[in-house]
DNA sequence: CGAATATACCTAAAATTCTTAGGCATGAAA
DNA sequence: TTTCATGCCTAAGAATTTTAGGTATATTCG
């Protein structure tokens, strides 16, 4: 019984937005990045990271390079062009979804 | 490969605040009332809310009463006081997770 | 120097949650 | 009388996540 399962599905959708936003990250990078930018609200784990990468990058959305740095080998990714074209109408996707919760939680003015 | 899957984790949250509001209310109404206050941009499923309404009663979140109404037979649910309690906690909890995924696909301003 | 921590990738088993696709039954509407 | 709305339920499968590992190099701290 885990309570970090609000995040279930809206993974993908930040990723691809995270890579919009900054061209290319690697994972590693993509963890700090949500955490940072949640203010550690949000802990992505490795386990659901990496799979999702891969499945994104299996289904044409991403595409990877992989370059050593300073000893380590870091894998890049990057929005595909399929993967720029998707990225918007699953942000819109995403808001509306937003939107709908906010509409049920939010202190109903009656 | 579906994508209605933006709902995931939030469901639960979702059910104790609409009890709290409502006071009592039945699966099916839970539903409607989803879908209505979303303007038809969530459909709930029966085979998501009717398990997790079992599950939220056996973990002590829900009690239930039976009740006909009109030669058919509805299953009223409302909040025990575990989930009244459990409630605030959910919510702020939810809102937390919306605020960090609002932080990350918010158009930077830059 | 040696140990611990941070960086950086990965995987597999299990748990959780949801979709899909049924089943059953009554009341109202066509 | 047949269809649709109401109202409950379940089970198989899919999808995603947690948990819990494994491997390896670089840096930091005692």
């Amino acid at each position: 019984m885990k309570d970090n399962s609000l995040l279930k599905g809206a993974l993908s959708t930040l990723i691809l937005k995270l890579l919009a936003d900054n061209g290319q990250m690697y994972g590693y990078e993509i963890i700090q990045k949500i955490k940072e930018a949640s203010a550690d609200q949000m802990q992505i784990t490795e386990g659901a990271l990496y799979p999702a990468l891969h499945k994104m990058e299996q289904n044409g959305l991403l595409k990877s390079e992989l370059r050593p740095v300073s000893g380590r080998t870091r894998k890049y990714y990057a929005l595909s062009p399929k993967g720029q074209k998707a990225t918007q109408s699953k942000l819109d996707q995403l808001q509306g979804f937003l939107s709908s919760i906010q509409m049920i939680i939010q202190p109903k003015a009656q």
